[in-house]
DNA sequence: GAACGCCGTTCGGCATTGTCGAACGCTCAG
DNA sequence: CTGAGCGTTCGACAATGCCGAACGGCGTTC
């Protein structure tokens, strides 16, 4: 690819490693994964170290994700517009839904969730934010699928016996996505829960992310075990306010 | 400096700039700021770009933080070995001192939170997580400050008419801290609010991070405003209980 | 206890790599 | 219509960062 900075891709690929592997990883590791000869992976490290976006333990040598991405992380949530528009609707749908709201947008084949109100009850939730979904088994995942060019990965990983692992079967799917305007989730990814999402759409029309509740099947979902039509309109509702928002938005 | 690799660290540079600044920012800007060609700069960012680190404004060309950043900060708070031993003693303290809890280390000249549990009762708050706060206004800051070779920034800026601008009278208040074994603020960030903190220590009693309480000044201070020793108790016993953690996890 | 293997680190020489600066197309304002 | 400003492209030069081999420390093994 020309007119790109290897050493910077090369610094990116190891930055994902580290942050894909659970834990600290070490020198001889990240070089051989990568195919690199050690002296360039170690003037890499260390300009990462210099930077702030890589430590050192210094007992083992090993190396981790700095702290200076926690702040870089924070600081595009910030900026991001997608979200700071989402906002004001999102606490709306979750108190009118009864259930927990995510906003998400794609990156790298995964659901990147940009945006996380718990569930109005006050038990237990761990914040998702900046936490990678697949796309073929949430909700979020389905409609970002069924509205963008990008192709579902190869490979549909199964997380449950009801999780769609066959292209045609996903294919049909994301159709039905397209057709209704809105697309569910159920037991797919987790036992138990199920989850109903709506495209977000900015300038033009694009679709640049999605919304939705998610929660226990026996809320979301009628006797007939289908969505409840209440909560696809909450969700539905939300989705175009904030598509309208982000319209509005590029005069 | 050798050994580094100068196109990383530039791109670093770009990052932070980004990050630093609310929007968006032009290629041209950028590059004047950092003494670099319109054909570098162009260079990075695109690299950047194909990395997810960087977007690119279609309509107006500019540039901002990308999504892939946004994982990788969460990934950094799932590493962090700090923020991982302190939750377990942020929440007890937390419900204890009825008051919000915040957990940080030191980056780059200013306090970073690396963790933050909301004030129990329900009424509305911004999570932290990720945010930078001065050094020396505030009673993380200083606790870290007092027991760091890290000075404090050349010029201290004022933000109340309590912030404390003196270097003199700073190290004289980081003093008291070594002393007593905790810090505390009173409006010296925000009028109307004060804070409470104490050292975490990890291998070898060295002071990786603080642990600490705020809130309104009428709760967290008494009638001759000072610091609630009750709550000043609260901090100090889960800053041990928090080092006594770190310090077991290095076998 | 000595030899081994593995780790992160250092260093010098080569050529690959990224840098520079000028020129291009474009949009917007005057 | 003209000018200034924007982001972008391109080619030539040499500075840059890459590679591979060698170093020193540590833990393990036999």
């Amino acid at each position: 690819m020309p007119g790109t900075v290897q050493s910077i891709e090369r610094a990116a690929a190891i930055l994902r490693m580290l942050a894909g592997g659970t834990g600290r990883l070490g020198l001889g590791e990240i070089a051989k994964s990568l195919d690199l000869a050690k002296g360039t992976t170690h003037g890499i490290l260390r300009t990462l170290q210099g930077v702030g976006f890589v430590e050192q333990d210094r007992v083992s040598g090993r190396y981790q994700l700095g702290a200076a991405l926690l702040h870089l992380g924070t600081s595009y949530l910030d900026i991001n517009e997608l979200r700071s528009r989402s906002i004001n609707w999102a606490d709306p749908l979750a108190a009118r839904s009864g259930e927990a709201v995510r906003i998400g947008t794609v990156l790298e084949g995964r659901v990147l969730v940009v945006h996380h109100v718990f569930r109005p009850d006050d038990t237990f939730q761990t914040l998702e934010v900046g936490s990678l979904l697949p796309l073929h088994a949430t909700a979020l995942g389905k409609v970002l699928l069924a509205y963008r060019s990008a192709l579902p990965p190869a490979e549909l990983e199964r997380f449950t016996r009801r999780t769609v692992v066959s292209p045609r079967e996903l294919a049909a799917a994301l159709e039905q996505v397209r057709l209704a305007g809105w697309g569910a989730e159920i037991e797919e990814l987790t036992l138990g829960e199920a989850a109903i999402a709506a495209p977000i759409r900015g300038y033009g029309g694009l679709v640049v992310g999605a919304i939705g509740v998610s929660g226990l099947v026996e809320r979301m979902c009628d006797t007939r075990y289908r969505p409840h039509p209440r909560l696809v309109g909450y969700v539905r509702d939300a989705a175009r306010a904030v598509s309208r928002d982000l319209g509005a938005a590029r005069h």
